[in-house]
DNA sequence: CCGAATGTTGACCGATTGGTCGGGTTCTTT
DNA sequence: AAAGAACCCGACCAATCGGTCAACATTCGG
């Protein structure tokens, strides 16, 4: 199944930590043998067992590490200032790039959110969406009690239309590529102004 | 495994599919066990390579099933007339109805879309993407050549825009409900009415 | 009433799974 | 240098995997 070189970083756990993110990034869980694992991180199967006591607490501690890098990217990423426009307007193209720069940690912590079967650490992988969306709804809110934007919306959905603009496009993008009328499909920063705009402004003259 | 009783419904061809799509909604494809479709189905494992050759070909078969129902009741709730705002509200609420009423038709395609390890199907997991896409696109650029909407946004991104709302809310839902500010999580009609109001006139006063 | 086609099954197969174990190697500490 | 801890691996285990097969049951046209 690996044909891949062993890679040569870091100590022992780190290692696998790193072969087995990259593995679990692309396919599921139960789709990812031990084996793969220790083929990918170029180290014996049972070495693995040194460092994770069985297969679920090195998924486990992948996903943590995963969600953590997310997140400390994702809000370094986002911290912004200017006026509330200018803040969404940055905060709607650096959210994005993180999501297309970071594709295996943002697959990895969304499959867990998606999956029903086994929730083995949804609560976990929460965390980072609720970053987002907090920081997201005081910009918007900080932005109703300035003026500068309407009053009579619901930050909270503005924060999900958002989210989940970027989400859906980081999702659907190979998709989105192959549909000629698309013309956005390859240029994320192009897509979140267009968003941003359409936001701002509205569809009717 | 499976402790679920047996579906006794159709013949059995049609049993194997039903309890297979049920699964197959739930869990991965390796995650999935002949053993647990023939449990599920109420029939031997054996019977099942009566009518498939193979897993990959039943998997592929309920897929098929899936992403043929999902189009179908698609677009039997999207056709709607009257003016084009009107036909973008019934088209956001009627879209997002069908995605929370076929819950394991949605996981089931949308699983597939994402999995990048194991392109089964993608290209037809796709179809029901490039339907509702060019059907929203044609709206939306009925409404720009009627002067009903601003002539200046691009059709395919409110297009994404809208069914990246939908498909967001769908699958976020049960995270959403746990944040105290939001108030939609079990109210989609009262979501879309929310997103189709900010895209229709914007979020500056 | 019979033979053929179709359904259906338990028993079985080689391969692979997650996980164990005993022993060897290397490192650290005194 | 000695000793103990940490590291690492080949061989192995029971269980389960997808899949096969021969045999039994059912149906059905002639």
């Amino acid at each position: 199944m690996g044909d891949a070189l062993p890679v040569a970083e870091g100590d022992g756990r780190q290692r696998i930590l790193t072969a087995a993110g990259k593995l679990f990034s692309d396919k599921a869980f139960d789709a990812v043998s031990m084996n793969a694992i220790a083929c990918e991180a170029g180290i014996s199967k049972a070495n693995i067992y040194h460092y994770f006591p069985n297969k679920d607490t090195l998924y486990l501690a992948v996903l943590r590490a995963a969600s953590h890098n997310l997140r400390a990217v994702l809000n370094e990423a986002v911290n912004a200032h200017g006026s509330v426009v200018d803040v969404l307007r940055h905060f709607a193209r650096s959210h994005l790039q993180v999501l297309l720069n970071r594709p295996e940690l943002v697959r990895l912590v969304w499959r867990e959110i998606l999956e029903k079967g086994a929730p083995r650490a949804q609560e976990f992988a929460e965390q980072g969406f609720a970053d987002m969306f907090s920081a997201l709804v005081d910009v918007l809110k900080s932005g109703q009690s300035r003026g500068e934007l309407r009053p009579d919306f619901d930050p909270a959905l503005v924060a999900t239309l958002l989210l989940g603009a970027n989400v859906f496009f980081f999702q659907s993008r190979d998709i989105l590529r192959h549909y000629p009328p698309i013309t956005f499909a390859d240029d994320p920063s192009g897509y979140d102004a267009g968003i941003v705009e359409i936001l701002l402004r509205g569809l009717v003259p």
